[in-house]
DNA sequence: ACAAAAGTGTTTTTTTTACACCCATGT
DNA sequence: ACATGGGTGTAAAAAAAACACTTTTGT
């Protein structure tokens, strides 16, 4: 098995019969005011294809797998690399490996998900090649990407619905208003505020702190800190995975 | 594919090594009546390692990838060639890649997970190589899989709690009673009938036959029969993935 | 003083759980 | 007839949703 495993592969008229290409992409989302409303929504990043197939379009952010890092090593480089960012939360979301993903060579993607602050650093970043688009009525991507999206935008409101990584979309301290900002914004409907604000108390990893959000039109918000591991999924995975 | 932000990674000094190897492994799942107890439990079949690394340990079923198939046509393949049956279910597990999973070179295993209903043919395919498992309480395998057993494990609990995917595990007529055993073998609990079967018949998917099963020592239940997709999840992905 | 969001309390509705009870069949 | 699992009904408990109301700040 682990070995010798593309011998039996022979007989196709494929050139050399190289073997599939491994890639790593990674879907990267944050918040970021709308244009028109102002309010919190969900961008991500991509990638300006600069060579062909699909030359021009927009696409994940993604690269090659080197020998010495890991899957979600490569990821979180890739995030670093197109973002400047840290990942707040990096999950694998799946591997695609249809035969015609890619018009010339057959190429396997391991795809991850990411949720970054929302930093000036975000901003910075962009340039002619890298620019950051509202996650939904994005415009056709390249690849497959399209799909992959989707199912990242799916994978992110699954996890919400049922899961407390909100937090991870927002800074160090944050008003509960904020965290339900978030939710609206992602599942795209209206919450009610008292009753979101129980359920969020009974969950754990979230600390008040004796700081209030100053500076608003109206009452100051306590602020509120995530006390969880940086990168932890709360609700959705075993103990470790490699 | 996606190389451009990576251009300038490209000089580290493992350069002309061989790609990482990919793999396919499946983690089947079966009902069989426990030897003790005679209820139905858990059981998977695994393949004795015949060369090192890691010789005569056993392990997940597995295999190279073939160019001409898709991921989940290999690890259905796969399964075939283990238990000489088509899957009842098929899903994506996850994309194992750490580092040192393998001893000698780094091999990525892309692992599926399936269930499958128990039939004589199961019983049949039995060698000195291949041999079914109680899936709990394991002894050691080979590389990590039994940290990926673990992990299987859990997305079939998890998925079973919210999900109505128990009939894959059975025939294809079954009475509730059947599909509640189900339950109870996987999550390892005991389950009220009267609300079960309540709940049962709110979801979908699920129509009375008019058949009675005979035979048993007391009242003969209904059959069932599941009308949905072979291989469709009823809460866990999105339509479709490549 | 007033508007508006922060925050608390209470009621209503829905869902889940527990459990009493009748039904049908083999022995 | 009786033991047993199949199947139905119903009430208690818990969780979720709806909404009235009080508090605190900026203007």
């Amino acid at each position: 098995m682990e070995r010798s495993i593309f011998a039996s592969a022979a007989n196709v008229s494929e050139r050399l019969e190289q073997p599939p290409a491994l890639a790593i992409s990674t879907v990267i989302f944050a918040l970021r005011p709308s244009e028109s409303s102002g309010r919190p929504t969900l961008w991500l990043p991509l990638v300006r294809r600069i060579r062909e197939p699909f030359k021009g379009l927009w696409a994940l952010p993604g690269g090659p797998l080197m020998q010495s890092q890991s899957l979600q090593d490569a990821a979180a480089t890739n995030l670093a690399d197109t973002t400047g960012l840290a990942p707040n939360y990096l999950e694998q979301l799946y591997a695609f490996g249809g035969l015609h993903r890619s018009p010339s060579q057959r190429v396997i993607s391991i795809v991850y998900w990411a949720m970054v602050q929302p930093t000036e650093a975000a901003l910075a970043q962009e340039s002619d090649n890298v620019r950051w688009f509202r996650a939904d009525g994005l415009a056709e991507l390249a690849f497959d990407h399209n799909q992959i999206v989707d199912y990242a935008l799916w994978r992110l409101r699954n996890k919400m619905t049922y899961g407390s990584i909100a937090y991870h979309l927002l800074g160090e301290t944050f008003t509960l208003a904020q965290v339900r900002e978030v939710y609206e914004a992602v599942l795209n409907r209206t919450v009610d505020p008292a009753n979101f604000r129980r359920q969020l108390k009974q969950t754990a990893h979230i600390e008040a702190t004796d700081e209030f959000l100053q500076g608003g039109k109206h009452r100051p918000p306590r602020l509120y800190r995530y006390t969880g591991e940086p990168n932890a999924e709360n609700s959705g995975s075993p103990p470790s995975i490699s």
